[in-house]
DNA sequence: CATGTAAGTGTACTTTCGACACCTAGTCCG
DNA sequence: CGGACTAGGTGTCGAAAGTACACTTACATG
């Protein structure tokens, strides 16, 4: 039985939240089969003497260059025929030695900020698109069924596990904290008592600095100290 | 790869929270080895074409003789050395084919109740105990691990997954219910506060029964009402 | 200097949480 | 038959947390 990892990989731009799509390019004979159009997410087998942590990290890193990405294991999916499908066939005979293999994945999700450090995902992957969590395609495989684990697990974690900030940029406004929590859980959140709720939390912390370049009064920078985990 | 799944089988008798475990039996040449008196959870090998839930299922009961018990799947284990320790080799060799080869696993934890369906554990597998989690002895391969981060899993999903139930024989009191949830939470919960707050819980409903047997006021029974899950 | 934009701030109300003590229904025993 | 023992069952009050809501401020632009 192989093993593979998959990653879903969220960003947040200020705007909305995204995620990272491969684009399958399947050419057999020079015509684009059927499978030509799917997308999917990065994944690929792991490697003999790696961990599973190691190994999504490796993955990731091949797509998009980026190291440090914070990646968390959330699930293992692993049906007898998940990637029997025609289509995902088709596609996996163009790059895997024994396509046919049954394929058990443990899935990641990843949170990178869009702002700052510029994922470079155009590397030899090909293919690869940010797309809008609320508009996203039907996906090889059952990564339909993952990716929507995904998210919904980070509608979970998000609250409870400091996560937000992985999403932000190094130093980011309250402003930017909260659209991203209003993007993430789906819901219009109050301002002030958003506020009031953060400055209860010792490991985000002000800096004298303020936000440039806006046409308003600019909004105070924060920024994430990671050193106060523990409340 | 090999892929394998173990089970973290929780049982609640009343008293406190116990843990399913087996003990190796290693005899090479007739005589007990290191690993004799190693402890291990339950696990084995996922076949060809089962899903991983199918596969937790069978090895849980080819060893317990239960079915439908509760099985969640909480992480995955793949360092690439974890079942490389010498005792545990000594124990493998007993009985895998090959025994060598590096095996990723899927852990589960499950919950029965120790009341009315007594699990029958001692089938085949040979020596079956259920010890208290507080007395936990060191396991083999990497069972440590999987052990507590289970327990940590069970005591964060205790509440918010209504999976209480599932420890409790099906007519149970207030009483039986808050004294499992003072066992996993490790702490003591205040009685007028715990039967208020199930009072708000539409999926746990009483019944026209009264405990029996008891040399003290009857307590009224309860049960749960799977059918409303959704509050 | 007038206008536009998002930043920033406080209060009153409601709901939830946590601490706390006594009477009751049944069994056992003398 | 009654007294003692045991766990069952119940309500209140203050503290804390959560929720709804509107105006002034700082900067940029024209």
């Amino acid at each position: 039985m192989d093993v593979s990892v998959d990653c879903v990989l969220f960003g947040f731009d200020g705007e909305s939240l995204k995620l990272l799509l491969i684009r399958q390019r399947t050419e057999s004979a020079g015509e684009l089969t059927e499978a030509a159009l799917q997308m999917a997410l990065p994944g690929n087998l792991v490697e003999e003497d790696e961990s599973l942590d190691d190994a999504a990290k490796r993955v990731l890193s091949e797509l998009t260059q980026l190291d440090d990405v914070f990646l968390k294991q959330f699930h293992t999916f692993g049906h007898p025929d998940r990637v029997s499908d025609l289509k995902d066939q088709q596609w996996l005979r163009t790059f895997r030695e024994e396509p046919q293999n049954r394929v058990m994945t443990v899935a990641y999700y990843g949170l990178v900020s869009l702002h700052d450090h510029t994922p470079a995902p155009a590397s030899f992957a090909g293919d690869v698109h940010w797309t809008d969590v609320r508009d996203l395609p039907n996906l090889a495989f059952d990564h339909d069924e993952i990716a929507s684990l995904a998210l919904a697990t980070l509608r979970a974690e998000l609250e409870s596990k400091h996560i937000s900030f992985e999403l932000l940029p190094e130093k980011f406004t309250l402003r930017q904290l909260q659209s991203l929590h209003e993007v993430v859980l789906d819901k219009k959140l109050d301002k002030r008592n958003f506020r009031k709720n953060i400055k209860k939390l010792d490991h985000v912390v002000p800096l004298n600095e303020k936000e440039e370049g806006v046409l308003h009064k600019p909004a105070q920078l924060f920024t994430y100290d990671s050193s106060l985990t523990q409340p």
